[in-house]
DNA sequence: CCTCATGTTGAGGTAACCTCAGCATTACCG
DNA sequence: CGGTAATGCTGAGGTTACCTCAACATGAGG
């Protein structure tokens, strides 16, 4: 009831802070982070890749994906190993814990996001990815 | 290019700091950073109040607003005074020069959220906060 | 007056990023 | 081929925008 002079972006924020609680919430059983979550997901999907590759999926900096990729090799879910044809590059691949991981979460469909999403009904799923999408190029 | 394996809370994020970016930029010639404008956009249209009620306007914890006041304090936007009919409680009000940082962003129409926002149709600004609308409130 | 509630802050923490500089390695070019 | 440039990663350090928990002063009710 606080008030009516929210601006569309703080109405923004808003749903972001939920969201990241939510998803946050979502994954706590399995210790790992929505960014964590993220990258295991581009890799279960395309599978092996190069340290900077996974970065341009996540469409963050080579240096933040060290750091996410830090977290999962600590908890066992991913394994670095030289690109032995460049030896400056580093492979990235999910480990069977790893895969593991994935499919439970994506099996008990908690993904936490999407199930937060889910409240909307369809077709303001649909005009909300479609809007967001057009943000994101501008 | 890199991906169509983007689930609708990916978009999300995506966009998000996009937006973040956007803002910071667009209020960096008055160096203050977002969340900085929006305490300081409540208390001009609402006017003096207590840093609990401002917390509340904002909808962030009452610790976390201490923190917005203090930099808004710092660089004279905002004066503390005690609360003079509760000792425990402090007001916080524009200064002259808060006021008028205020009245310059939105004159230059730099709120950049709002630009940036502004890039979509009308029907869509409105679509897009309605299902946020819904969205907070799950 | 004594206990409980309220308003703010100190201390300490988190997630998810960022840039900049440095190191190793590979690629290109005369 | 040798030297310069570009590439791939990481160490160091920073930022934003939050959070909780506990302490402290003050106010309110019985």
């Amino acid at each position: 009831m606080t008030s009516d002079d929210e601006t569309l972006s703080d109405v923004f924020w808003a749903v972001a802070r939920r969201l990241r609680q939510q998803s946050k919430e979502a994954l706590a059983p399995w210790d790992i982070a929505p960014s964590h979550f993220r990258a295991i997901a581009v890799l279960a999907r395309h599978g092996t890749m190069r340290q900077g590759e996974l970065a341009d999926h996540l469409r963050i900096a080579a240096r933040s994906t060290t750091e996410v990729v830090d977290g999962l090799e600590e908890r066992g879910l991913v394994e670095r190993t030289p690109d032995p044809k460049d030896r400056r590059a580093i492979l990235v691949g999910l480990t069977g814990k790893g895969a593991g991981l994935f499919a439970a979460v994506r099996a008990a469909r908690q993904a936490g996001s999407e199930e937060y999403f889910g409240a909307l009904s369809e077709q303001d799923r649909a005009d909300l990815t479609r809007i967001l999408g057009r943000l994101r190029q501008t």
